[in-house]
DNA sequence: AGGCGATATGTTCCGTCAGACATATCGACT
DNA sequence: AGTCGATATGTCTGACGGAACATATCGCCT
């Protein structure tokens, strides 16, 4: 049997205001400061400049009623980042809401996967 | 009792190729087309030059199997657009996805919005 | 035949955003 | 005191995308 080819990768954005919204990007951003407590690393890790990883955070702490990602500079390792227990909080419930859309979606976006003219594909990219 | 405040928007992004997605602007145009029955005045209702929202067709029907736009040219009323049996079928999966994922990620998005600093709004913009 | 209104398509221009560079700063540790 | 590695911030420039403008085309109707 041949296993369907994963049909489409479905995205969430939670848009709060015209002015911030919610989506892969920063959810995956925090999930890597979170694994390698850092900041720069979490951006490389995922071919991001330190600099756009840098704004992501401020807009997310700025955001929140508190910040999300707590930072620190100096030090023996010269500083690094780390998910403060809102930035745990929040990244929980986005990966929450993305997979349960994802789960109740799937019927819906597999039909659609048949109705595209070419396989759709996966690559590990955003 | 005060009522929530419509906590936030859940925009569905489906992801069939690094060409080619299906998301709420084009879930959108398609309605539009379907209730005007013509690709510029959907285009103008939702405030988008005729050039973009022709061009969201093309991608639209270059991308299924089948066109989802039928199109004609000249005639009484000078022409007009009107969405195909696949193109029906496709908005209809797009919104059902849409709707259960809304549904389904209530709970965690009012959880989030819990947690915003600002009150989050909403308007009726993309 | 000419008009009308919509689709079809190209060109030009400009604002925005992201990436590349360049520094500055901080603080534990050697 | 000096090193190191990460955060913090600013400037500049190139690419991309969209808006605006300009036509061309089509076909029913008067």
């Amino acid at each position: 049997m041949t296993q369907d080819p994963s049909p489409a990768r479905v995205r969430l954005r939670l848009v709060f205001s015209p002015d911030f919204a919610l989506g892969p990007g920063k959810a995956d951003l925090l999930e890597g400061i979170a694994e390698t407590g850092s900041i720069a690393a979490a951006g490389r890790r995922m071919g991001m400049s330190y600099k756009r990883a840098w704004s992501l955070v401020e807009s997310l702490n700025a955001a929140f009623a508190a910040p999300l990602v707590a930072r620190s500079r100096g030090g023996a390792r010269g500083g690094g980042a780390a998910l403060t227990e809102m930035g745990e909080r929040v990244l929980a419930h986005y990966r929450s809401a993305q997979l349960k859309a994802a789960t109740v979606a799937k019927e819906d976006v597999e039909s659609l996967s048949r109705l595209v003219r070419i396989a759709p594909q996966d690559d590990q990219a955003d």
